[in-house]
DNA sequence: ATGAAAGCGCTAACAG
DNA sequence: CTGTTAGCGCTTTCAT
């Protein structure tokens, strides 16, 4: 590995020369014949900066903290920390991953980071909640990711939540279904909260009543499946607009058990929070995408521009179908998700 | 954050003393006396080492770098991760994870991590394949998990696949089954392999023969269903050993188009891949389950050994179910699975 | 415009 | 046994 050192002995200079050069602040400072010589030399030479020694000197690692509780048991966090990989390594940045299984290891990873010298956090959670965020953190840069924190102290990337339940109703009324079912969570989470308002403003903004009786809030397994199961045989629902793919089983379970085909006798639209399931085993399972690799570049871009304290502006974002709000734009951003058509949503005769 | 001089300092020692005893180098080079106050100082002082001061004097950074080609993708790699993880931080080291889809970014990331100084790799696929190794990180200690190479030129961490074939045929027929099927892959990895033999042995142990219809490779999709659909119909199967779970769902596709109930008319046992699959979806599916995260536990002990050089045996063992062959055991090593009894697997009357 | 020198926090020879 | 010294590679005053 060539050192500065190496670099400036070779092109005749002195180190500080070198390392100005090579920091592009040497703008009136050196000579551009110089200057032009030092990068020579330097590229020649392969010459990579020891991020270990810079850090020493500048107490800045170029390392972000990735907290999140639950990397193991889904599959979705894959996509959050694709993108803030991606995004992380476009800006020059690592990134450490940490899984907390709840809270006792917490603090202890935590420390591990900071030890390190991370230049800042994300903190991740499963689908949109409201999350205690450890204090231990809280003087770094922090960013949320699919997660809120009370009274908006930190910045947060989340998707719009009220948009997803709209687009979602919205299309199973296209289809013609006239009796649309909220297969819910029974958790007050801002994810909740939100897709059961869409929901709400879908069906009245088409002149459809809201009743309360075609909503099931879900917990569990076993009382899960059955209070679905009641909900076909006592409403006779003709579209679902599911929480999440998980919920979106029951409905699939139910409606072979009635004798009832997906995407011809009734509707069915999912979110993705598991979209590996829609793919694999529910094709015709019409879905709302999360932008998952979106949220999680997206919120390496915020954290850096914190951390380096540069206009969020300066970024460039990834080529994507999800739109993007304005980096600026008030806490809490969120970005809009697609609809991904399948057949699952039939045209009622 | 304390450092070593204002130890030395208020201790009223040198920084190399207090360097010799918190590195617990001081056995017969410092007095016990001495030794202990600066212990004490230390602990009054909350002192933790600067990672990064070390680095830059070892060239150790006490970093691992996970490469895996399929984080986002695949909802399995959580477990590996999450062993490594934990392993990681038992032995006080950190992970840097890295995706690289595909080749394009590969060595881009490898050369990050090069920078960051990490002082091994470990290289990650999904499902036990020939792994080609990035020459760049042949200097470096590497360990694959689930994953061969070539020759066995590095160690790894795998599944025993042939067991895992033998098992759960073995189970089928203990369950009554007189005509099982192979649902495998049409892919000759190592994975493939192993498990074919085991279902092969395990019929010609209890006297079955081996049946070359009753087999089907599958590749992409829906050839996939097509061909499951064909064995159903030509050959009746009343067990079926699935290569994974993914495969398992074209089984219960067919049994369900022609009315056969699993778990009553027809045996199913799945390898979990994709065990969240089964759980959520299928809680019928008996499956065989990959100790995904005692293999990244496993692996990274013995990265770490090798970076350390020092003997494998000192390293505690993850309380898990899974037998774990001595870790000087002849490469490649293999970790035995665990079968979980499920419903889906019925005595045949 | 350039270089000398100090120092980030730590380790490791080497003296004493 | 303990302290002195040098230096890992880099950044950053401060002289020149």
């Amino acid at each position: 590995m060539a050192t500065m050192k190496e670099i400036a002995r070779q092109t005749g200079v002195s180190v500080s020369t070198v390392s100005l050069v090579l920091n592009n602040r040497d703008e009136g400072r050196v000579k551009p014949h110089i200057a032009q010589q030092v990068r020579q030399t330097a590229e020649r030479l392969g010459y990579a900066p020891n991020p270990l020694a810079r850090s020493l000197r500048t107490s800045r690692t170029k390392i972000l903290g990735f907290i999140s509780e639950e990397i193991a048991t889904t599959p979705f966090a894959g996509g959050i920390i694709l993108g803030a990989q991606d995004a992380a390594s476009t800006l020059g940045y690592m990134m450490i991953t940490v899984n907390t299984d709840g809270v006792s290891n917490e603090d202890d990873e935590i420390a591990a980071l900071q030890r390190y010298g991370v230049d800042g956090f994300l903190y991740a959670k499963m689908s949109n909640r409201l999350a205690q965020i450890p204090q231990s953190i809280t003087d770094y840069p922090v960013v949320l990711v699919d997660a809120t924190s009370e009274g908006h102290r930190f910045p947060s990337i989340q998707p719009d939540e009220f948009r997803i339940g709209y687009d979602a109703t919205k299309r199973l009324i296209e289809a013609g279904c006239t009796k649309i079912a909220y297969i819910g969570c029974d958790d007050d989470m801002p994810a909740q909260i939100g897709r059961l308002q869409g929901y709400r403003q879908a069906l009245e903004n088409a002149g459809l009543r809201f009743d309360e009786r075609r909503t099931v809030a879900i917990g569990g397994n076993g009382p899960a499946l059955s209070a679905v199961s009641k909900l076909f045989d006592n409403e006779g629902p003709d579209g679902f607009f599911c929480f999440n793919d998980a919920r979106a089983w029951y409905v699939y379970e139910c409606a072979a058990r009635c004798g009832l085909t997906i995407g011809q006798d009734i509707s069915v639209v999912g979110v993705d929070n598991h979209r590996v399931f829609a793919e694999t085993l529910h094709p015709r399972l019409t879905t709302v995408e999360l932008p998952h690799y979106e949220m999680g570049y997206w919120a390496v871009c915020r954290l850096v521009s914190e951390i380096e304290d540069r206009p969020p502006s300066s970024f460039i974002m990834p080529a994507t179908t999800a739109q993007m709000p304005a980096l600026d734009a008030p806490a809490p951003a969120s970005i809009h998700c697609t609809l991904i058509n399948k057949e699952s949503v039939a045209r009622q005769a």
